[in-house]
DNA sequence: AAATAAATTAACCAAATGGTTAAAATAAAT
DNA sequence: ATTTATTTTAACCATTTGGTTAATTTATTT
């Protein structure tokens, strides 16, 4: 009896990230999260006061689980070539799995760049901190030992995560425009990515591509 | 007396065009687009019948103005570096222009990719007949020449377009998380990817650097 | 100037929506 | 077993929302 079934609580939470994720905070319906989780509408608000209040809960827990975890590779003291490539494969493979939170994350925050203060204390800063300033550090070092080509570290970063990100959030249009709607070859596309984002950036910052791996 | 004033119709068309981009569709209220409009809400109806037709107008509007005209460079006979250097200069003056577009069509067509195919006749078949079919051919050549390392077309464009848009569409992010808030931080380094993006891609795919204007 | 057509509005409507209430069912405590 | 607390529901409610109608104002024709 390891089955453990879910409390009503965390049904509810479930049923409630799915609608959240599908329609965005304004798309989504409170009659249609209490379908889906299969209880009465009355329920949401007894556990969750309000829609905001649910929504709130839902986007803290969503971002966090998206921001940190993979950033830790960047605090090794492994070469920046090596962070990237697992940075890389790990972060596809968190996006791949998760592939409608990223927009969802950028339509809700645009929408509302107040509800980033909200969950800033518990993430933000200790990403800048830990992961983004050591990023930054081992980078400079590289590049002072000439294994790099200057670039600044806000620059690099973003591009990476770019690469990353974009291909998925712009599904619709790349799938159909340039595939010709032919999801298998999207697919592979998204496949080939895990290797050549990694040898896409090393290849722009590395000063001599011969000696890389 | 040059100064021709608004039609109703186009008073409404613009107005609503800020309203659906602020708030996105579900988000939008017929109302506040009648305030906006300075006008009557029965009229909204009487122009455009319903909210999904006012939208679908303007959709088609703001995707065509933003797909097509900057890829006219591709089809050039220039070098692929010229190539790539015009095109992101000009593709980022009309993302900085607009920077809330992107986010835009991207949550719209992920909410409900079935508008594509209503935008699809006009500008899609156009952009990938004559400007990505004329991209991937020249890179082809350019590979096949020694000029530049082998890439899928596919791989390059998106690579590419993600480094323009991405860096608007997670400006809450960005700016909140790596630039701890400071908006003039974040300007200058959108500032500076117009050169910073060229320099990215043309360092990672050119075959001999120094050779680099 | 009169008649006709087009543009604009005020008032209204039905449906949907987030939220509440009071009662019923279930579980926990005594 | 009985009380007490917790969980769940059915029925409501006020507001908002997209949309309509019928009348009024403005412009166009004749």
């Amino acid at each position: 009896m390891t089955e453990q079934e879910k409390s009503t609580e965390e049904t509810i939470f479930s049923a409630a990230t799915d609608e959240f994720i599908d329609k965005g905070f304004d798309g989504a319906r409170m009659q249609e999260i209490a379908k889906r989780a299969g209880i009465n509408k009355a329920l949401l608000h007894y556990y969750y006061r309000t829609k905001e209040k649910l929504f709130d809960a839902i986007f803290e827990k969503v971002f966090k689980t998206f921001m940190p975890g993979i950033f830790e590779v960047m605090q090794s003291d492994a070469s920046m070539f090596y962070k990237i490539e697992v940075f890389v494969e790990g972060y596809l493979t968190l996006i791949y799995n998760n592939p409608h939170i990223p927009s969802f994350v950028i339509h809700e925050l645009n929408r509302n760049p107040d509800r980033l203060p909200l969950v800033f204390g518990s993430i933000v800063n200790q990403v800048k901190d830990k992961a983004f300033d050591r990023f930054a550090e081992s980078l400079k070092k590289e590049i002072e030992e000439g294994k790099i080509i200057p670039i600044e570290p806000e620059q690099l970063i973003v591009n990476i995560i770019a690469l990353c990100i974009f291909p998925v959030v712009a599904k619709p249009i790349i799938q159909g425009v340039i595939f010709e709607n032919d999801k298998a070859r999207y697919k592979a596309f998204l496949d080939s990515r895990k290797k050549e984002i990694a040898r896409f950036v090393i290849n722009s910052i590395a000063v001599n591509r011969d000696q890389i791996s």
